[in-house]
DNA sequence: GTCTATAGTTTGATAGAC
DNA sequence: GTCTATCAAACTATAGAC
C-alpha cells in the first residue's frame, strides 16, 4: 500500500468526523427516540448542513448500520471480552449480569439491537458479525461447563432477555429486575444440571 | 335515558362504521407494519377520503388506542377468559401456553401491546383497563395455588416474555420456541414450589 | 357525512456554485 | 468539502362547499 501522508492526514480526519455524527447521531436517538432521527437535527448538532452529512454516509440507513455497527461490538466486548472464570455459576452468573446491565443500561441501544422497528432497515452482514461471534462464545462457555443442548441454551438466553424486557417495559431506567438475575439463574442450573445443585 | 329509534339506528351504523375501519388499520400495519399506518391508505382502503375519517376518529392516535383497546380485550379473552383448572402444573401451563400463543400468533398486535414503539402514543387509562385487570387474574389465579411472592410472580412473567421475544426475534410466524414452554414451567415450578416436585 | 382543496410541516436526497 | 437552493413526496389536520 502506498499512501501519501496527506492522505493519511485527509482520512483519519475523515473517521474523526464520521464518529463525531455518530456520537451526536446517539445523543438525538435517545433525546427524541430512535425513529424521530433527522439528517437536518443531526447535521445541526455537528455543526453542519443536511446535504454535508453525504460526504460521510451515503444514506440515513447507512448511518443506522454504522450505530448497529457499534452498539454489537460494545456488545461483545462488554459481555465476553472477558472471559468469565470461577465455577458454573459463578461463570454462568456473570454473563446473565453482563447481558442485563448492557441491555437495560441504554433502552435505545437495546432497541436498536434487538427489535427491528425502523421501517426498511436492516443491519448488513458486516455489522452483524459481532453479535454473531458474541453468540459463539457464549454458547462455547456453556459447553466448556457441560451445557451443550440447544434447549438449555436457548432457555437461558429467553430467561436474561424476559428480565431485560420486564425491566425496560415497567421500569426504564430503574433497576428493579436485576435482584432476578441472581434467582433466575440458580433456578436455571437447578433445572439443566440438577446434580450439581450442592456444588458452590 | 331517550333515544328515537332514529338515533339508535345512526349509532349503530356509526359504529359499524368504525368497526371497519379498526378492521381495516389492522390489516394495514400487519401488512406495512405498526408505524407505517397512514390515514390516507386507512381511508381509501374502507372507500373514503382520508379527512372522513376524523368523523370517527378525532386523531390517528386515537385509532392506535381503539386499536390497543381491542387487543388489550383479546388478551384478557384469551388467557383469563375461562379460569385454567387442575393442578398447579395443569393450570400455570395453561397460562404460560395461553401467553405465549396469544402473544405469538400475531406480530404486529404484540408490538402494540407490550413495546412503546410509536412516537407519541401512549393507551389511554381507560383502554389499558383490561391489560391491568389480566395482571390481576393471573396474579389471583398463581395465589391460589400458594406462589404469592412478587418474585416468584416477576419471575414467571419475565420467562414467558422471554420466551414470547425470542420466538418473535428469532423465529416470526414460525414455532420454534413453543417447545421451551413446558420445560420453562417445570423449571420455573421446581423453583418456586420445590417441595411439590414429585406431585402430578 | 363525504367531499375538494389546501394549509403547514417535515422528510430524504440531489444539483451545482464556490 | 461545505454550502444554498430545491425537488418531490409524504404526512396530519382543518375549512368549507355540497
Amino acid at each position: 500500500m502506498l499512501e501519501s501522508p496527506t492522505t493519511d492526514r485527509r482520512s483519519a480526519r475523515r473517521e474523526g468526523t464520521k464518529a463525531e455524527i455518530l456520537d451526536a447521531a446517539w445523543a438525538l436517538v435517545r433525546e427524541h427516540g430512535l425513529a424521530a432521527l433527522s439528517l437536518r437535527d443531526l447535521a445541526a448538532r455537528v455543526g453542519m448542513r443536511a446535504p454535508s452529512l453525504y460526504q460521510y454516509f451515503e444514506s440515513k440507513h447507512a448511518i443506522y448500520d454504522a450505530m448497529f455497527g457499534q452498539a454489537a461490538q460494545e456488545s461483545l466486548d462488554a459481555i465476553m471480552g472477558e472471559r468469565p472464570d470461577g465455577s458454573t455459576r459463578e461463570a454462568i452468573g456473570a454473563v446473565a449480569h453482563r447481558m442485563f446491565d448492557f441491555a437495560t443500561s441504554d433502552a435505545v441501544r437495546a432497541q436498536l439491537l434487538f427489535q427491528r422497528t425502523i421501517p426498511g432497515f436492516e443491519p448488513s452482514p458486516a455489522t452483524y458479525a459481532p453479535a454473531v461471534e458474541l453468540v459463539a462464545r457464549v454458547r462455547h462457555l456453556f459447553s466448556d461447563h457441560g451445557i451443550r443442548t440447544d434447549t438449555a441454551f436457548d432457555l437461558f438466553r429467553a430467561v436474561v432477555g424476559g428480565l431485560v424486557n420486564q425491566q425496560l417495559a415497567n421500569d426504564p431506567g430503574g433497576d428493579q429486575y436485576g435482584r432476578l438475575v441472581d434467582p433466575s439463574v440458580d433456578m436455571f442450573l437447578a433445572y439443566v444440571s440438577p446434580n450439581k445443585k450442592g456444588k458452590k
